[in-house]
DNA sequence: TTGAGTATGTGCGCTGGCGCACATATGGGA
DNA sequence: TCCCATATGTGCGCCAGCGCACATACTCAA
């Protein structure tokens, strides 16, 4: 699939919308590791995600980081520029490669403005945003990283298809804004347990019904708020 | 001060809609403690505080808790109002007793999507909400409790008039998502140094400049995104 | 085929914060 | 005035996660 389609927000706009700005769109290919913007940085354009994932994060003084929460074909990178912020203080990298329409912060802002349509499927996405946020704030602070790597696994493999993610420990570690070898270790439980299959920076994972009974809820309340993006 | 124009966001509308929307506004007393609404529940009004603070928890299923922002003067309770989203995943707490300008929930909606201006202004505080929210998940997740009590602190302070607060340890633990045992350890600390006073459910920040310094940068973050807003 | 670079496994000792069990202090109401 | 609910202080033992130091194991490119 290759149309601008793929992306459910985008999907979702009037048809009006997507007449204006479709001609807009350029695709992108987003190789792992890509930074779309950095903290504090002003965003020029906008990220629709097809088939990739992008994670935003935040980062200490000293290096320390932390995902807040994770954009996928569901939604949309670069709020700011509808938000009224210019710029955010987290970063946008890509945490699993693949492809995303990409368009001018402002061509996204004129329709913004301009239909009442499109603005309201932006909100109710920054809403579901928000919400993803809140519920990543209270895991961190309540819940075990074994718990944390399930939902970050479910998160990961509700934005894909298939059930394979190219993704080394160090890099889920960040993430989590945990240690690499707290990785290493919820990880050899899970493989122990034939949960996942785990090889040099690939994971496969082969029982998800196991992988939810592990998982502390924080999950599934942020997939309500995210399916709910759905019923409209 | 008895105007409208006591909370910020209120008074940075432009006289137009201040005219339209200013004779819904209905003054509220709000005790410590006062839910303004559940998790999940359908937000009827919007809250604008003039010298009160309330605080947004998110709740596991367990019980644990953790503040994910704090609203004073300058924002708004309710966002989920305009966001489209009619209800959040969080409660919202009075955290500090005070007073506030309420409003029902369909004015506001009406104002925000009649009124650029409006408009505009309430997505910019949802910005800032979000920076803070974000800066809150990553401070939970690096920061010890003694630094977070300072930013917890410094955050109150500068949403009230005067150096007091009425607040026991119980509730402040509530809100770092903390035990309270840690949040006596901590204040213990404070006290000792000189930094704040502390009695039965009263707290005197003394040295608001060395608090500054034992706090993260979180503190420093979050204010700044507040600070963005006064510059329109 | 081999070596270098990268990814993962493992074993320390350390510490912050937890859960629990109390001791004490305080202040408002009967 | 005294009492009791509430707030705070303190001392355990415990454990998840940290920082560090390595020992492997895999993969790709020369």
């Amino acid at each position: 699939m290759n149309e601008p389609t793929v992306n459910r927000l985008l999907n979702g706009l009037s048809e009006d919308s997507k007449k204006r700005i479709f001609k807009y769109l350029k695709r992108a290919n987003l190789p792992l590791g890509k930074v779309l913007f950095e903290s504090g940085q002003a965003v020029s354009c906008v990220t629709f995600p097809a088939n990739c994932i992008v994670s935003l994060l935040n980062y200490t003084v000293d290096g320390a980081s932390a995902e807040i929460s994770v954009v996928g074909n569901e939604g949309v990178v670069g709020i700011a520029v509808f938000m009224g912020g210019e710029s955010t203080p987290n970063r946008a990298v890509v945490q699993s490669a693949g492809w995303a329409w990409q368009l001018p912060a402002q061509i996204l802002r004129e329709e913004f403005n301009g239909c009442q349509h499109t603005r309201m499927m932006l909100l109710r996405y920054t809403q579901a945003l928000i919400a993803q946020m809140a519920q990543t704030a209270i895991c961190n602070r309540h819940h075990s990283i074994d718990q944390q790597l399930c939902r970050w696994l479910l998160l990961s493999l509700d934005r894909l298809t298939g059930n394979k993610l190219t993704m080394t420990q160090e890099l889920i570690a960040n993430m989590l804004g945990v240690r690499r070898e707290g990785v290493t270790e919820a990880a050899g439980k899970l493989q122990k347990l034939g949960i996942i299959h785990y090889k040099r920076g690939h994971i496969e994972v082969l029982d998800r019904v196991k992988l939810l009974t592990l998982c502390c809820e924080c999950y599934e309340v942020v997939k309500h708020e995210t399916d709910r993006l759905e019923a409209y």
